[in-house]
DNA sequence: TATCTTAATCGTAATATTGCAATATAGTAA
DNA sequence: TTACTATATTGCAATATTACGATTAAGATA
């Protein structure tokens, strides 16, 4: 068989993992940087930036989009795509969650 | 072709993802809930409670030991696996990072 | 209208991940 | 020593991801 057994998974976990999932690509990762360090950000401004093809990048794109992390308008017929401050809170909570729930554990075995 | 391109990036990109992809699997993020949720945790422990054979859940664990994000001592014959609070640490400061620089993009195209 | 520009989608090949059974390894206990 | 118990590793097979070229779609412009 092989991959993907979500289903024996909570909804919580699977939403979360794929969170996480959709920023586990090195280009991903540089995309997003991208969005940060520029004001502005469209497709065709990345396939310069990066040594990747307008069609891998769009796909990187959707993927972050699929998962919320970014969002895009329509600007003339090219496209301005920005972080989604939501989602990025989400995951902050995430975290913050997970190093307070690590503080109270009190007798830490390791 | 394919996968992979992974030498066009820089290194804290390419660290970064690792450590996100780690987190992309609903399997892992239970496991680490379970860390969360019990003082101590054992390998045995989680094939008791997921539904995944020995062998899988020990490549997960394996996974996530690699990206640092557990640690594990060993406890008789049995072994304890805790989360490593400066990975934590790491993860938060890199969202609150990605949060900050959002905010201080002042005009916002989307 | 026709043409240009930009991003999305499709089809396909290469690579990576996932999961399991079987086996190996390491420590415990008799 | 020989079992027993618990985790790791190996060797597949199934599935998912990644990347690219080619094509399509949609808005801008002549």
């Amino acid at each position: 068989m092989g991959a993907s057994k979500s289903d024996y998974f909570s909804e919580e976990q699977n939403e979360l993992s794929s969170l996480f999932k959709a920023l586990g690509h090195p280009a991903r990762i540089a995309i997003i940087q991208h969005i940060l360090e520029t004001k502005s950000c469209v497709c065709g401004d990345l396939v310069d930036k990066f040594p990747l093809t307008q069609s891998t990048i769009s796909q990187h794109l959707k993927e972050l989009k699929s998962a919320n992390i970014i969002q895009g308008t329509i600007e003339g017929n090219s496209i301005c795509y920005c972080l989604n401050p939501e989602t990025l809170a989400t995951l902050s909570k995430v975290i913050s969650n997970f190093i307070e729930a690590e503080k109270c554990k009190g007798s830490n075995c390791c």
